[in-house]
DNA sequence: CCCCAGGCACCTC
DNA sequence: GAGGTGCATGGG
């Protein structure tokens, strides 16, 4: 086993607890057990996992933030692989000084301050993205690690056995009534035929080639995707920090913060929010409102202990 | 019993 | 293309 270390000096600021339990991702996990299930529990400095296939080999990612560092344990070198994973080389404060002010963006700033949006793998965000249709963010993290266990490539760490996250391969040889048996519900055939597709070729890397509105449209070819999930795999899985997905959530914020944004329709409704959170790095903006509102009311979370 | 959850496919028109 | 409707599952 290797382990290591990330100083945080140089990355700016950081917080790994808002980065991965600010539902941007459903690939990460908490070791004590939590899993997201209460979030109002928050306790600092966790240790977090994950699974990555960056290496010719699964691999297990065992990482937390402590005394001013991130500490990992894996199988592989994990230095380059989290600096990737979480957007450590991302320049926080140049990117706050391109987002406008207003009260509720300054207070969400300034509350989750070192919150990163995530760099997810393409397709495992693909495919949990899917399953987050009319889904509850905790239910959602259970649904991945139950593809996980069902479908992944065992791999043995700390003397225990996890599953990497299934390949296209291998969820796309589930069956559908499997996939309803792992509580998917109506999600199962849409992701045993986009792990199909996916499988046979037309991967969700493509949208890359294409400018931010093209490549949204290019993504929902997958079935389960539409405007808002292909938003999402924009935003956390391939490098298009202005998309804003107009979920519930940010559909009430902008009734409630910016009600002159609403165009009637996703296309021009996001054109304006998006102008409106400031257009380069609007989905930087929308991450900090969205964590910051699902958890308005709640005592405020106890940050890493430096 | 109700309603809702980081929506989408499918069918009309 | 815009607008309605059905959809699985679990929790409050």
């Amino acid at each position: 086993m290797k382990r290591g270390t990330i100083a945080l000096e140089d990355t700016g600021p950081f917080d790994l607890q808002s980065t991965l339990e600010s539902g941007q991702s459903y690939l990460w996990w908490r070791e004590d057990g939590n899993d997201f299930q209460d979030e109002s529990v928050f306790g600092g400095n966790n240790w977090y996992l994950t699974t990555t296939r960056e290496r010719k080999t699964p691999a297990v990612i065992r990482v937390r933030q402590y005394d001013g560092q991130l500490e990992w344990e894996s199988t592989i070198d994990a230095t380059p692989i989290l600096e990737r994973r979480l957007r450590l080389t991302d320049d926080l404060n140049a990117i706050r000084q391109k987002t406008p002010t207003d009260p509720l963006i300054d207070t969400a700033f300034e509350q989750y301050w070192g919150m990163r949006i995530v760099r997810d793998p393409p397709f495992p965000s693909l495919i949990s993205f899917i399953c987050s249709a009319q889904m509850h963010v905790s239910r959602i993290h259970e649904m991945q690690q139950s593809l996980r266990e069902a479908y992944g490539t065992p791999v043995s760490f700390h003397n225990e056995t996890y599953y990497a996250y299934p390949t296209p391969e291998q969820l796309a040889d589930a069956t559908e009534v499997e996939l309803r048996d792992l509580s998917l519900g109506y999600r199962a055939p849409y992701v045993k035929r986009t792990a199909e597709m996916v499988a046979e070729g037309t991967t969700p890397n493509e949208a890359r080639e294409y400018p931010y509105e093209d490549a949204r449209e290019h993504l929902t070819q997958f079935v389960g995707v539409g405007d808002k999930v292909a938003d999402c795999v924009l935003l956390f899985a391939l490098d298009f920090l202005e998309a804003v997905p107009l979920d519930t959530w940010i559909r009430k914020t902008i009734a409630e913060y910016y009600p002159d944004c609403d165009r009637g329709n996703y296309n021009e409704t996001s054109a304006a929010i998006r102008e409106r959170l400031g257009p380069e790095f609007a989905g930087y903006t929308q991450t900090y409102l969205f964590h910051y509102l699902r958890h308005a009311g709640e005592e405020a979370p106890v940050g890493p202990i430096q």
